[in-house]
DNA sequence: GATCCACGGGAATACACGGATG
DNA sequence: CATCCGTGTATTCCCGTGGATC
């Protein structure tokens, strides 16, 4: 060991010792550049798109697999990757200005979470393509559409898009994407990425292949959550032991799995511990709920909405009784300004999505009709902690 | 002047329940 | 007894407005 490194083993001691290295790699909504034990669904991933590598653009094609089975993370990682690749041996999409032939196609990744219209979708598509700022005021989503066909005009080999979280229960319908891709010139293919079985989705009347993502088996998920912890936590923080009892519970769904985790650890630092317990884990998946939401898409919410949360999730077990005093309550938070009519139809429209759950009360004391309190779908302490890294 | 979108505000609709009505 | 009605809430739905930006 050199000297550095003992020095500064030293300082940590006198700063005491911490737990949490490195809080971006425990974030269960970050992916890392590797993910883990995915070869198989990598290959079929690359056979797919191996025209590419000849220039071409391989057809349309739909990849499915449960929540938590790391769809989201194989995907990014991977287009992150050919992004890069294709980066360096093209020159015209960046450049923009020459009509020089590019000799792979261009790939973006779109994520259906953070697109909420037909405008951000395009936007988002162009934003990848060029170098400079795409105005997001302004400008007409007509314009941008004509953009995107004036560049891809000049491109011969096209590009391909990545749209993660089709077709969910309340995600961009089916028929909206497709008419989204109508709008642009023929040489994009799209590789959509969703829940549901390829024969529920009106999508795979469009593609080609089918690819099939399974939930992690546990030893997977134990491995997941080993590497996680080697490199967010201090040295053995997380017992293999318990990295497993993580795993059974997960039950092969990996953001739960890594939720847990994130949650237990929050606990041991507000300890002031260095290793996780048993308890810290079993509070962890107490926590938890099930089903839950994937904390992915509460952080993609509007600010707005994610600070009517960040009141809630802080707010007594009285003050959620029912949605209108939940409502009184958060509205009268210093920190929110929002009139209470939003705050209320913000509780209504995360209920829809199933960020919260409106739960009936069971006793219906008065007239009228009996109010439902607001439960959360997601983990509190996980939530608060990443909202909070965020400000 | 144009564009998009988040907000605000409120109207319309749904629901529960007790009491009136046929 | 079955159904309707009125009242009080809860919930959903819709549209105009205004900020930010080009």
């Amino acid at each position: 060991m050199d000297i550095d490194a003992r020095i500064k083993r030293r300082q940590r001691r006198t700063d005491g010792p911490r737990l949490v290295e490195d809080y971006e790699s425990l974030s269960p909504v970050a992916h890392i550049d590797e993910p883990s034990d995915r070869g198989p669904v990598l290959e079929r991933l690359l056979d797919h798109l191996d025209p590419v590598f000849d220039g071409q653009l391989p057809p349309n094609a739909y990849v499915s697999g449960p929540f938590g089975s790391g769809k989201s993370a194989i995907v990014t990682a991977l287009f992150r990757h050919l992004d890069q690749l294709s980066t360096e041996t093209r020159s015209i999409i960046h450049t923009s200005t020459r009509a020089a032939t590019p000799t792979a196609p261009g790939f973006v990744y779109v994520d259906m979470r953070e697109t909420t219209s037909e405008f951000a979708f395009y936007h988002r598509v162009l934003d990848e393509l060029v170098d400079e700022p795409v105005p997001d005021h302004g400008i007409s989503t007509d314009d941008l559409r004509n953009r995107l066909h004036d560049l891809l005009g000049q491109s011969r080999t096209g590009i391909v898009v990545a749209v993660d979280h089709v077709c969910g229960p309340h995600d961009t319908d089916a028929d909206e994407l497709v008419d989204m891709f109508a709008g642009l010139p023929s040489n994009v293919s799209w590789l959509a990425v969703g829940r549901d079985d390829p024969d529920e989705t009106p999508l795979t009347e469009y593609t080609a292949t089918s690819i099939r993502v399974d939930r992690y088996r546990r030893q997977m998920l134990v491995d997941v959550l080993m590497t996680r912890a080697s490199v967010g936590l201090t040295q053995q923080a997380l017992d293999h032991e318990l990295a497993r009892r993580i795993a059974d519970w997960a039950d092969g769904n990996a953001h739960d799995a890594l939720a847990a985790l994130f949650v237990a650890t929050d606990r041991a630092t507000r300890d002031e511990r260095t290793r996780l317990t048993d308890s810290d884990v079993n509070a962890a998946i107490e926590e938890i709920p099930s089903p839950s939401v994937s904390l992915g898409r509460v952080l993609a919410l509007p600010a707005n909405k994610q600070l009517v949360l960040r009141e809630l999730v802080d707010l007594d077990p009285e003050e959620r009784t029912s949605v209108t005093e939940t409502t009184e309550a958060i509205s009268s938070s210093p920190s929110v300004d929002l009139s209470t009519g939003t705050v209320k139809r913000f509780l209504y429209e995360m209920a829809e999505v199933g960020v919260v759950e409106r739960v009936q009360s069971e006793t219906s004391n008065d007239k009228g009709r009996p109010p439902s309190r607001v439960e959360l779908r997601f983990p509190p302490t996980a939530f608060r902690r990443l909202y909070d890294l965020r400000q």
